[in-house]
RNA sequence: GCCCCGAUAGCUCAGCAGGAUAGAGCGUCGGAUUCCUAAUCCGAAGGUCAGAGGUUCGAAUCCUCUUCGGGGCACCA
C-alpha cells in the first residue's frame, strides 16, 4: 500500500465515524488527495471538508475539524492539521516522508518507471517527411518531441515501436528524379533554362554527382519543348518528356536510386540528433504486397465505399469527415489518401492497441479522414490519437526566416543542432509545449549558451558527481545501500523540500506521459536542477559528522539519479564533469 | 463561412484532471568565491493572468461570447 492510499484509508475511515456526513455524499464528490511540493502545508493535503461544507450546511472550517479529529493515529503520520480555509494538512514522519530516498537508492533508474496503469503497445509515427529534401528545423521539433515521447513512453509502462512513413511513391518523387536529371543534363552541359517547381539545393547536385559517378550517362540529345502554362503544368510537362527520353525503366531506376540516397540522408540527420525510428515504412510497398487492393476491399465490404464520375470514393462524411473523398481516381490510379488508408489498416493488423501519429498543426483537417478511413476498413477510429504539432518559427535575430523546401530556401536541422548542440537543441524543441507555437531564434540560441537551461540541468549533476569525486579523494567511504544511514540527519527546509520533489518523480512521469506532454518532464528536471543548486550555495556536504554527510550523500546521489533518468527521456547527455 | 491552436512580468515562457501569497529565465539594480565546480547562489524592482459574462465555498485553470494573432479547409503529397 502506497501512502496515499494509506492515508486515503484513514480518511474514509475518519469520514464514516461522523453522523453528519454520508458516505454516498463522499463518493459523489470523490476523495482527493494532492501531494503538496512546499512543506509549508505538510506533506499531503484534502479538501474534502470544502467540498462538503455546502452540503452539510456547515463551515468548511468546522467539518474539517471534525474530520481531522477523528483520524487514527499512525506511525507514518506525525500530525494532522486543520487550517483556513478547510483543508486538511498531513504532515509525515521524518522516517516515512525520507524513506523515499532508500526507495530510490535501491531502485535507481527504475525509480518512477512502470507506473502507467494499463500497458498498450503503441504505434508511434513522427516525422514522416518527404524524401525529397533534408530535413530542417520544423522536422527537427517532431524529431526531438517524437523520439522523447517514445522515450517517455516506455519509462511509463508501454510497449513503443516507432515509425517514419516514407512517401517515396508520387508526383513528388518524380519531380524528385527530375530535378536529379535536370542536373545531370545541365552538368553535361545541356543549354537548359531554369524550371520553377524544380528541388533546388546542394542536395540535388550531390545525388546527380553521385549517378554520374556511378556511370550515369544520358546520351540522347535532349531539347526541351517550349513549355507554357502554371509551375504545376510545366513541371508535369518536364517529368513526362524526360520519361519519355530517357525511358520509363531508366526514370524509374534513376527515382529509386534518388530516394534511397534522400533516405540515407534523412537517416543520417536524424542519427546524428540521437533519433533512430524503429522502421522506415515504405509507401511504394502498399502497391507490391497490394495491400491498396486490400485497403478498397476492405472499404468496399463494410459498405462505406461508391463510385461516382469513375472514381471510387469513401463515403467518410459518414464517420464525421466533412465532405467524402476519392480513393481512386478516374485515371484508376490511387490517392494518396488510399495508402493512408492502407498503412493504417496494416498497423492494426500488426497487432497494435493504439496508434499515435504526430502531425504538423497544418495537417489538422486530416484527422477526421484518417479516423473515417480506420473505421471503414473494420477498425475503431479511436485507436487513432494523432497529436498536432504547432510550428516553428524560425528567427535570426528580429529577421524572420521564411521556410519552403521547394524553394530550398530552410534551414536544414542539421545546421541548426550543429550551430547550437544536440543537447541544447532538443531541450530547447521540447521544453515548449507541443500545441503552442515555438520561436526559434538561431543568434538567441547560439548566445544562449551559457544561460541555456539545459547546461544548468547538467550543471547540476556534473556538481553532484564532483561532490562524489571529493568524498572519494578524501578518503571517506559512502555506502549507499547502508540501511544504517541516518535520514534523520537531514533536517534543513530545502532538504525536505527536495525529497518531496523527488518523491514526485513518478507522478510526474505518469502525468507526463498521460498527456503526450513532454515538456513537463523539462521543467520538473528544471526545478529540481535549481533546488540542488540552492542546497549546493547553502550547505556544506563534505561534512565532518559522518552521519550528517552521508545522509546528504544519499540525497545527492537520488538528485543525480533522476536528473540523468530525465534528461535520457529527453535523449540528453549527462557530462560527468562541465 | 467552417475547423484547430494561442493571448500570463519590459522580453521568452512555466503553471491549466479548479485550491491556500500567480512562478522562472533573460534584462535592470544590489550583494556572495580563505569552503565540495561562479555554466552557481542570495536579495530588490516588475502582474487588471487579453476583455466581458457564467459555474463554484474557491477560477490563470472549466463553460459561453467578444477582440487580437498563427494555421487549415484538393481526383496535391
Amino acid at each position: 500500500m502506497t501512502i496515499e492510499e494509506k492515508i486515503k484509508n484513514l480518511l474514509v475511515g475518519a469520514l464514516s465515524k461522523s453522523q453528519s456526513i454520508n458516505e454516498k455524499e463522499v463518493n459523489e464528490i470523490g476523495l482527493e488527495l494532492s501531494r503538496n511540493s512546499n512543506n509549508e502545508h505538510g506533506d499531503f493535503s484534502s479538501n474534502i471538508a470544502l467540498k462538503l461544507a455546502g452540503r452539510v450546511k456547515r463551515s468548511p472550517l468546522k467539518v474539517a475539524e471534525e474530520i481531522s479529529g477523528s483520524i487514527e493515529t499512525s506511525e507514518e503520520l506525525d500530525r494532522v492539521e486543520f487550517v483556513r480555509p478547510g483543508f486538511i494538512n498531513f504532515y509525515l514522519s521524518a522516517e516515512k516522508k525520507h524513506g523515499v530516498l532508500r526507495v530510490i537508492a535501491n531502485q535507481g533508474r527504475g525509480f518512477g518507471s512502470l507506473c502507467v496503469k494499463q500497458r498498450k503497445k503503441i504505434l508511434l509515427e513522427f516525422i514522416s517527411a518527404n524524401p525529397t529534401g533534408p530535413l530542417h528545423v520544423g522536422h527537427g521539433r517532431h524529431a526531438a518531441y517524437g523520439d522523447s515521447l517514445a522515450r517517455l513512453l516506455k519509462k511509463a509502462g508501454h510497449e513503443v515501436f516507432t515509425e517514419y512513413y516514407l512517401n517515396d511513391a508520387g508526383r513528388q518523387i518524380d519531380i524528385l528524379c527530375a530535378s536529379v536529371l535536370f542536373e545531370v543534363l545541365i552538368t553535361e552541359g545541356a543549354a537548359l533554362k531554369k524550371v520553377d517547381g524544380l528541388y533546388k539545393g546542394s542536395y540535388i547536385k550531390d545525388i546527380a554527382e553521385k549517378l554520374r559517378d556511378q556511370g550515369l550517362e544520358i546520351n540522347e540529345k535532349l531539347s526541351l519543348p517550349k513549355l507554357s502554362g502554371t509551375t504545376d503544368e510545366l513541371v508535369d510537362a518536364l517529368i513526362l518528356e524526360m520519361k519519355t527520353v530517357v525511358g520509363p525503366d531508366l526514370f524509374a531506376a534513376i527515382s529509386d536510386k534518388a530516394v534511397l540516397q534522400m533516405t540515407e540522408l534523412l537517416q543520417s540527420d536524424l542519427a546524428d540528433f540521437g533519433v533512430a525510428q524503429d522502421n522506415f515504412y515504405s509507401e511504394k510497398s502498399l502497391f507490391s504486397e497490394g495491400r491498396i487492393e486490400d485497403a478498397c476491399g476492405a472499404i468496399k465490404k463494410t459498405g462505406n465505399a461508391y463510385e461516382k464520375d469513375g472514381a471510387l470514393w469513401l463515403e467518410s462524411t459518414k464517420h464525421g469527415d466533412d465532405k467524402d473523398r476519392v480513393v481512386i481516381r478516374e485515371d484508376g490510379r490511387s490517392t494518396y489518401f488510399a495508402s493512408d488508408i492502407a498503412y493504417h489498416q496494416h498497423k492494426k493488423l500488426r497487432g497494435f492497441d493504439l496508434l499515435i501519429n504526430v502531425l504538423g498543426s497544418d495537417h489538422h483537417g486530416y484527422v477526421s479522414r484518417l479516423e473515417a478511413g480506420l473505421a471503414s476498413t473494420g477498425n475503431n477510429p479511436s485507436d487513432l490519437e494523432v497529436i498536432l504539432m504547432q510550428f516553428v518559427t524560425l528567427y535570426r535575430g528580429k529577421k524572420k526566416l521564411q521556410m519552403s523546401t521547394r524553394s530550398g530556401n530552410f534551414v536544414p536541422m542539421r545546421d541548426l543542432y550543429s550551430e547550437v548542440g544536440v543537447d541544447a537543441a532538443r531541450f530547447f524543441y521540447v521544453s515548449r509545449s507541443h500545441d503552442q507555437h515555438l520561436d526559434f531564434d538561431l543568434e538567441l540560441a547560439t548566445k544562449q549558451n551559457n544561460n541555456n537551461p539545459v547546461y544548468y540541468i547538467q550543471y547540476a549533476n556534473a556538481r553532484i558527481k564532483s561532490v562524489f569525486k571529493e568524498i572519494k579523494k578524501r578518503g571517506y567511504v559512502f555506502d549507499e545501500g547502508s540501511e544504517k544511514l541516518n535520514l534523520g540527519k537531514l533536517g534543513l527546509p530545502i532538504e525536505e523540500d527536495i525529497v518531496s520533489f523527488l518523491g514526485k518523480y513518478p507522478e510526474t512521469i505518469l502525468k507526463s506521459a498521460d498527456s503526450r506532454s513532454v515538456n513537463k518532464i523539462a521543467n520538473y528536471l528544471k526545478s529540481l536542477a535549481q533546488l540542488f543548486h540552492s542546497y549546493y550555495g547553502s550547505t556544506k556536504f563534505v561534512s565532518d559528522d559522518e552521519e550528517t554527510r552521508n545522509a546528504r550523500l544519499l540525497l545527492l546521489l537520488c538528485v543525480s539519479t533522476i536528473i540523468e533518468d530525465g534528461l535520457e527521456i529527453l535523449g540528453v547527455s549527462s557530462p560527468v564533469k562541465m
